[in-house]
DNA sequence: GATTTGACAGATT
DNA sequence: CAATCTGCCAAAT
């Protein structure tokens, strides 16, 4: 059983850890998980997250511009309302202050 | 088993 | 400085 580990799970480990009020992307993701180029992948895991059980806080994980895309997924402003509800100033789908609410794995689970 | 797509990222023009 | 194109890796069909 060491293939258990799959990048797909290793992701919603990382997601899961996010906490609340805060916000990741992809690339940072991918970068923690040592696959920084599949930063696509992650995003397609967040596809599935919506499937998966527990669902992942998918709604933390934005792009690197900080733009709420895939909000499409969730059905709706979901995605947006649940950030406002945790603190994260959304405008346009766009979360504001970004770069302060950003919660990067690969420095916060660093130690 | 091979091909296509994909919630991106980074480099280049 | 802003917009555009390619690149990359893995999962899904």
């Amino acid at each position: 059983m060491a293939e258990d580990y799959n990048f797909y799970d290793n992701v919603y480990d990382v997601v899961r850890q996010i906490p609340k009020g805060r916000v990741t992307s992809y690339g940072a993701i991918a970068s923690y998980l040592g696959a920084k180029r599949s930063s696509r992948v992650v995003g397609y895991a967040m596809q599935v997250a919506g499937s998966a059980n527990p669902p992942v806080p998918a709604h933390r994980v934005v792009n690197r511009s900080g733009l709420l895309t895939g909000k499409f997924h969730f059905g709706g402003n979901t995605m947006q309302d649940l950030l406002e509800s945790e603190g994260v100033e959304v405008k346009e789908d766009q979360v504001q202050n970004f770069k302060a609410l950003f919660w990067d794995p690969a420095i916060e689970l660093e130690l």
